[in-house]
DNA sequence: AAGAAAATAGGAGATTTCTCCTATTCTGGA
DNA sequence: TCCAGAATAGGAGAAATCTCCTATTTTCTT
């Protein structure tokens, strides 16, 4: 992850709607701006956390890791989301590891310089329990939902939600942890899209053809 | 549900580690003491939500509605837990239903006299944030393991925390809405557990004759 | 560039789970 | 009390998914 100087760029940031609409005017002396390459981890699980990220643009998605040791991808978001509220109301490393999807510009607020002013600011508290409240309930839904749909179905939503433009470059062994299904099982699929014209393989990545086919599959998971 | 009016109980309920934990002693001229009999849903999705309760005592299931209209129960929880705490901050209805597994106390605080007070402490806004954060966690982990394991498995955890003491006594039909899995199948597995002697049938209703059997198969999921 | 480790490919056969159906049993309200 | 609608029971066959295995290809390390 790297710090951009650029003065014109960090007002622009800090202006934003996002922005102000979670922090105002304060900490502008304090706020870094910060960029992250798709593809890039920049928040490791387990890790000590500083910082509070408010994601300004870009996509992201967070891995969690359950009991028994696998690896999941829990779910993607796009900007703007507030990332490391829960390390800064309890002081936890962070849970989950966060990867950008795309190139992914955030602001920055060092928990040393905004832990105090937040935790006791009630608007600040407010929606801060408003919004992981909702984060509960749609991931929940979200997660409930997809249970007995065929893999066919959430995969196609699974590869458009982690796709980096037209290109699909979740590794199989991966995505099949992800969905909770076998890696043979996963091939198959994987090899009928193809097949079926929906991507194109091109060694080990792949690329979506027919965009409209996988959302229609997709789709049938929001009936 | 039913209001308890004696004055010795309603001191003791003001004074429960749980009460003290959340309000110490402020609403105690305003809080109601409450009963819930098992099998009762006291709180029903859609409705208008006047009052935040806290379960002193018992266990109850929660319940969602899909966007497709499937019914699924969420989780149960035991004593104690907040509710209403999302409808405290958003003015919105009940998102989801709650029933009691078991009869349970409850101490009940009108939204009108605790809202304002509650909504602009910080330190309760905190332990409330907190508190959604960690459901969030949890919930989604224990999806998340339930994924991929045969219903069987799955089935043993449900009817284990869905029971009412050795009685268990959810319709198929719903069992098998909220494991997303078919009636015929959960119609067979349960016939499996019949027939190896972990339940009796009861005309509609099981009784739980072998739990061990049962905790034993469901602790496959937590390995 | 060579070798080790990871990822992919896919055959064979067993399980799990689904869909479709039809008959029977249970239960709550008129 | 009796009946309609809900809930259960279970047959048949298909589809989804798993486990186990072995060979190839790709990537990474040294």
């Amino acid at each position: 992850m790297q710090t951009i100087r650029n003065k014109k760029q960090l007002a622009d940031a800090l202006s934003s709607p996002a922005y102000q609409d979670w922090f105002g005017d304060r900490f502008r002396a304090d706020a870094q701006l910060e960029e992250a390459q798709a593809g890039e981890v920049f928040i490791r699980r387990e890790e000590e956390a500083q910082a509070l990220y408010l994601l300004l643009s870009g996509r992201i998605s967070i891995h969690a890791e359950l009991p028994n040791g696998k690896r999941r991808i829990l779910r993607t978001d796009a900007a703007p989301v507030l990332l490391g509220e829960m390390e800064l109301l309890e002081r936890t490393p962070f849970a989950m590891s966060v990867q950008a999807l795309e190139n992914c510009r955030l602001v920055c607020l060092s928990f040393a310089r905004c832990r105090e002013t937040l935790l006791s600011d009630p608007v600040f508290l407010r929606k801060l329990a408003i919004l992981l409240g909702n984060k509960e309930r749609t991931g929940i839904a979200r997660l409930f939902s997809a249970v007995g749909y065929p893999l066919a179905v959430r995969l196609a939503h699974f590869i458009l939600e982690m796709r980096e433009g037209d290109r699909y470059l979740v590794r199989k062994v991966e995505a099949a942890d992800s969905l909770g299904v076998s890696y043979r099982h996963l091939s198959e699929v994987m090899l009928a899209f193809t097949a079926a014209g929906y991507l194109r393989k091109d060694g080990l990545r792949y690329t979506i053809m027919d965009e409209p086919a996988l959302q229609a599959l997709a789709g049938q998971m929001d009936a």
